[in-house]
RNA sequence: GUGGCUGUAGCUCAGUGGUAGAGCCCCGGAUUGUGAUUCCGGUUGUCGCGGGUUCAAGCCCCGUCAGCCACCCCA
């Protein structure tokens, strides 16, 4: 009995409708990133386990895909990018040019529980500024970021982002003589302050000498509170985005390791899920590669968006055509007569050689069947050879009329066409 | 890691403890050089898997696996 296979959980089969809609995801990603004059680079697909554990700690190693190679090195799936690209910036940093502006398009695997939105393997956009101090090269990355979401067809009736400033809450910590450890631990209290019943928060928070009252006066200062994100809002509502944009002290990130901006888009009315996020990160570069450089940056992930895209009238009708696009040929070349097969093999060759998509049927069919499959494949025209050969005859099968023409002026004739 | 729902044909799903079903898709034909529609015919099932109750289980019970959803977490 022949065993049945299926995919691990978490992980997934492209079929080319899915490999479509991806590819048209990162050609998204891609032509945006370049539009800001980034460049594309990539590091290797697994690490070893300690560059993670460096960067997030010895209990991140449970949700990682870690295992002993055959040489006994304790190694990782990439559950992320940002330690490598911290790695590769530090170890050639002399190379380049500062500040980097660097993006990734990339597979990455964590093991956790598979669920909407959230898988054990993913492709994720990464995009970073490296070697820049100025509060502009964040506001650069959320300008980015926005314009990611109105090329994929989204509006400013379907998303937001809201920006927040991590060293404010630092400041306002300190102030209020909250100082080391504990200010991780607040900063994760108000974290998860939207989804902790209130009683808790204050519990939390009086644990820490402070009320919630303090810290909701706080978080209404909003631009008041940090003049960097007065700076990054005046900068994007210089770029005609601040429609997008909205101040929200209450994002702080879960990650320790941001310094200063922060910032997610959400979606509007499906479920206010988070599509990307990121911010700045100032120490990291040092502590993994050893080479202080200031840096910002932000992460996709393709599972949400591509599931906001599809729930969304004008992002998924762009992405319906893309696909479609994608997938046609531009012309069909129809055997009538099987014993005319070179020539029908040379027309189709000729076409494509000349930059055309075509198809035509492999084995011997009945005409009406390759007419049939013709218009099936997308394409504009058919081409019929049969005996009458070298006389062509091309029928437009959108308008279904039709002209006879000849392999030597064929070409012309469907450009002009088409 | 915790909980809820679901699992029947390639897909979407019906099925009152008593012979396994429909629609769609796919393939062939009607139709030997022109696409649609229609009509005819055809393939597809260890009913997720394992055990139990019963004269009899797709249906009830237990377990298990998988999927979806929520929580935890979210680099």
């Amino acid at each position: 009995m022949a065993q049945r296979f299926q995919t691990l959980p978490g992980f997934r089969d492209f079929y080319p409708d899915d490999c479509s809609a991806r590819n048209y995801v990162f050609e998204k990603w891609r032509s945006v990133a370049r539009r800001y004059g980034f460049v594309e680079y990539e590091g290797p697909i697994l690490e070893p386990t300690d560059l993670y554990r460096r960067k997030s700690g010895a209990e991140i190693v449970n949700q990682l895909f870690c295992f002993q190679d055959k040489g006994e090195r304790d190694v990782s799936m990439r559950p992320e990018l940002t330690p490598t690209l911290a790695r590769m910036a530090a170890a050639r940093q002399r190379d380049f040019r500062k500040p980097l502006r660097w993006f990734s398009i990339g597979q990455f695997f964590r093991y956790e529980k598979h669920q909407k939105g959230r898988g054990r393997e993913f492709y994720q956009f990464n995009c970073d500024i490296v070697g820049e101090e100025s509060i502009l090269a964040d506001a650069e990355l959320m300008a980015l970021a926005i314009d990611l979401m109105t090329a994929l067809g989204f509006s400013e009736s379907d998303f937001r982002i809201r920006v927040s400033d991590r060293s404010a809450w630092i400041d306002f910590a300190t102030r209020n003589g909250i100082e080391g450890e504990d200010q991780t631990t607040f900063l994760q209290v108000i974290d998860r302050m939207e989804r902790t019943p209130a009683e808790k928060v204050e519990e939390q928070l009086s644990s820490l000498g402070l009320t919630l009252a303090k810290v909701r006066d706080f978080i209404t200062s909003g631009c008041d509170a940090s003049p960097s994100l007065r700076a990054i809002l005046d900068d994007l509502s210089a770029r005609g985005m601040e429609r997008f944009v909205e101040v929200d002290l209450g994002i702080v990130r879960g990650l320790a390791y941001y310094t200063g901006p922060v910032f997610e888009i959400f979606d509007i009315g499906k479920g206010m899920r988070a599509v990307a996020g990121g911010g700045r990160y100032d120490q990291l570069i040092e502590l993994i590669g050893g080479v202080p450089m200031a840096a910002c940056g932000f992460a996709m992930g393709d599972m949400v968006i591509t599931d906001l895209i599809r729930e969304t009238a004008c992002p998924a009708g762009l992405l319906e055509k893309a696909i479609i696009e994608n997938q046609r040929v531009d012309a069909y070349l129809i055997l009538a007569d099987p014993d005319r097969h070179r020539e029908g093999s040379a027309v189709t060759q000729q076409l494509r050689d000349a930059g055309f998509r075509v198809l035509s049927s492999l084995s011997a069919t009945k005409v009406p069947k390759q007419f049939q499959a013709a218009e099936l494949s997308g394409a504009k025209f058919a081409i019929v050879v049969g005996s009458e050969f070298p006389e062509l005859t091309i029928r437009n099968l959108t308008e279904r009329s039709e002209i006879t023409s000849s392999p030597a002026q064929l070409v012309e004739e469907l450009r002009k066409k088409s």
